[in-house]
DNA sequence: ATAGATGCAAATGTTTTGCAGGAAA
DNA sequence: TTTCCTGCAAAACATTTGCATCTAT
């Protein structure tokens, strides 16, 4: 397990910081690291919540954002307008089931390649970028190939 | 100017779905049109009112959607959480600066076919994409050239 | 002891909805 | 005159803030 490195990282980050190791703290990045891929606030919560009720939205929230300061998690937002955060690593983009909510992780050197050109051609310095693919995946085609309309967000 | 046409197919489209033509409606498609790139609900309904005060957020927003399920605008999502709409046109990206608020839109064959690429690689179906690069533009860079930190809040 | 953290309630900002009165067909 | 629209106020939501209280250090 590599948590342990980030525990520390947390553990230097607060010291540096001048922050304080609480209880709620550390419950709150203990779900959050034992969560693979992307969670939303609300659900982070929850899962606190299991074993540590009383802990509110707010100190998650807060936390979080401490979080991401701290360099270990890195908030998203995708299309349905709620902020979900994953654990911070190498540049990566997203592939979206509107269907299942399954979330794919991907990475293409070509894109990335073909970025730069077009920042240069406008003259712009590029800072950062969101590229997200929606769609069906395998295993929803499967069960219901046959799509009809899918509710979630237009266009 | 081709907002005659844009005019007709908003009436040919409420009289197919027995909607009526009013007043608002009217001002609301006069104000959108005039506008050549993305516009906030918040900023339409300020413009709107100068010419028709008591026209409020709620026939704003229930018109867009109108339009947008008409086939003449397209509802786009940036970074900062409010809805901004378009004429809609041909598929495009885009291409945003953090500190005015530009933006500019692209389009990049090389990049819809590595996209068509990797959404067959993990199987998916794909349905529509989002692709935004943020950056600081020409000229703010030549105003400001030393950035320090952009908070992430680019209106 | 004291800076910093917590939790509740209330506020935020954007968009939506319930409802009663108003206008187009 | 019936059906659809409108505007207001209030609700919905996800997230943030004010503030009095509590707790690591």
């Amino acid at each position: 397990m590599s948590h342990e490195i980030e525990q520390k990282a947390l553990a230097s980050y607060l010291e540096d910081h001048n922050l304080k190791h609480t209880r709620q703290r550390e419950a709150i990045l203990n779900v959050f690291l034992s969560v693979k891929g992307h969670i939303t606030g609300d659900e982070l919560q929850r899962r606190v919540r299991e074993r540590h009720p009383g802990i509110g939205y707010t100190t998650i929230y807060r936390t979080m954002k401490l979080l991401c300061d701290a360099g270990l998690a890195t908030p998203r937002h995708f299309d349905d307008g709620v902020t979900r955060y994953e654990i911070e690593h190498e540049h990566h983009d997203h592939l979206l089931c509107v269907r299942c909510g399954r979330i794919v992780e991907f990475e293409c050197q070509m894109i990335e390649q073909a970025q730069d050109r077009i920042v240069a051609r406008y003259g712009f310095r590029l800072l950062r970028h969101r590229h997200e693919l929606y769609g069906h995946c395998a295993d929803c085609q499967r069960h219901t190939p046959d799509a009809s309309a899918d509710a979630s967000d237009g266009s």
